[in-house]
DNA sequence: TTAGGGTTAG
């Protein structure tokens, strides 16, 4: 079998993951017989769902394109286009229908969203195809068009691709600058290829005029990959062309330290900053209340955080989440959740990093109901249950061979407008195979039909599909 | 959407 090994899929560039998945549920009757266009606020998820079932595209064109029966804006569009990211090929079928109105105009960001879905499917025909559709509207492709484009090379494997590109933006249309450098040092960077990012930076820059920003970038890369020396390195440099280190700076060191497990050093180092009389923010103490907790040292990080109140420095809803980590990591899923209680006397709203890190303590401690209850409270909240909640807990039943409970949240998933992802097909398939009833592999089956309708690029789980298929024609 | 803090388990 195949290792449990995608990850969630990643989000849009710069959209929070939470704008993925908020799921009102209301199911939208087709007005056949009224006479009235429906309501304007008409939501994404309805459009997504109609798309999603249509039996081909000719059908979805009439549906899509009746007159009267959608208003069409860009905020509309965009929703639904987000909705779709887990189904590339709808979510492109989606936009090249009403790319072909005559009603209708994309505007630049719908352009980006499926530049984004395009190149996240590998279709780079489509994606230039997109570009140059927006080029000849006026509409781009601007910086952040190509920040996308850069970002997903860089994620296939083809740095070196993304760095041509990057050279040959301006005769796109679009001039390199400073900022459009320091985001492709940023973004191999962050898929860990510091020596090419650092390379890159001695070659250009000269030319960008390289800031503290582009120091700070290639600081955090040897951060990431935990060669704090190379880090520091690179800051003594940086001060000797006469930039000075800025809070950023500081923050992303100490975050390294931890890191790499040099807690005593970023102890020291946190201490010299406050020597230095450094004005310390909300991310200084964030890091190192989660990073003495990781470490273990659950009743230092407690003491950091109070005494970061005692500073003058409000904790941010990102601290008390570090805390809860902390909390259900190294001690307690209770003393956890009377963190959650006292967060929310103090008037904090609780966001869904801060009930998944509660559901999966309760999971972990075996408390499945209260974790279920946990996911209900999410509502009061205003904050739905993600794609990472569900597969959560579906993760968890299933591992402790509940597959029915498992399918169940599935199920709960779906009615609440929820589009699953790979992981979530990954594990329930992965499970049933385990079990190897015949029955459950009826089930895996159509799971895996779900898969291919998915259009995914993941050999394993493909590989996984095939399989089962033929296991069931067998 | 130019940089720093908070979600897996193995």
């Amino acid at each position: 079998m195949p290792k449990n090994t995608t990850r969630p899929a990643k989000p849009p560039a710069g959209h929070h993951f939470k704008n993925l998945v908020a799921a009102p549920h209301f199911v939208y009757s087709s007005p056949q017989n009224s006479p009235t266009p429906p309501p304007p606020g008409v939501d994404a998820a309805v459009i997504a769902n109609l798309v999603l079932t249509s039996a081909n595209s000719k059908t979805l064109t009439e549906t899509l394109l009746k007159p009267r029966r959608f208003r069409w804006s860009t905020d509309l569009v965009d929703k639904t286009l987000k909705r779709l990211w887990n189904h590339g090929p709808k979510a492109l079928q989606f936009f090249k229908i009403l790319d072909h109105s005559s009603h209708y105009s994309h505007s630049s960001s719908s352009f980006d969203l499926a530049v984004d879905i395009a190149a996240r499917l590998r279709d780079y025909k489509t994606l230039w195809t997109l570009v140059d559709r927006m080029r000849s509207r006026r509409l781009g492709p601007n910086p952040k068009t190509f920040a996308i484009i850069l970002e997903r090379y860089v994620s296939a494997g083809k740095p070196d691709r993304a760095v041509k590109i990057f050279l040959s933006m301006h005769e796109q249309g679009c001039p390199q600058d400073l900022i459009c450098f320091n985001t492709l040092l940023d973004i191999l960077c962050k898929s860990k290829r510091i020596e090419k990012a650092h390379n890159l930076f001695k070659i250009f820059r000269g030319r960008f005029r390289a800031d503290v920003v582009s120091y700070n970038i290639l600081a955090n890369g040897w951060c990431l990959i935990r060669r704090t020396s190379k880090a520091l390195e690179l800051l003594k440099e940086m001060v000797e062309r006469g930039l000075s280190p800025t809070l950023t700076t500081y923050n992303i060191m100490l975050k390294g330290y931890f890191r790499s497990g040099q807690i005593r050093e970023a102890w020291e180092f946190f201490l010299e900053m406050r020597k230095r009389k450094c004005e310390l923010d909300v991310i200084t103490y964030t890091t190192i209340v989660h990073g003495f907790g990781i470490a273990g040292e659950v009743s230092r990080a407690r003491r950091v955080f109070n005494e970061m109140v005692e500073e003058g420095i409000l904790p941010s809803v990102a601290t008390y989440n570090a805390l809860i980590q902390v909390l259900c990591k190294k001690d307690s899923v209770e003393s956890a959740i009377s963190v959650f209680a006292e967060m929310g006397r103090k008037g904090y709203v609780p966001n869904s990093v801060t009930y998944n890190l509660l559901i999966r303590g309760l999971c972990h401690a075996g408390e499945m109901d209260r974790a279920m209850e946990f996911m209900g409270k999410m509502k009061e909240d205003e904050c739905e249950p993600n794609v990472q909640t569900y597969n959560l807990l579906i993760r968890y039943y299933c591992d402790a061979g509940e597959i029915d409970d498992g399918l169940g949240v599935f199920d709960k998933m779906n009615c609440e407008h929820c589009l699953p992802n790979l992981d979530t097909y990954n594990i329930l398939i992965t499970s049933m195979f385990v079990r190897k009833k015949p029955e459950d592999l009826i089930v895996a089956g159509k799971l895996a039909d779900a898969v291919v309708f998915l259009g995914t690029s993941d050999c394993n789980l493909h590989l996984t599909c095939i399989l089962l298929r033929s296991r069931i024609k067998g």
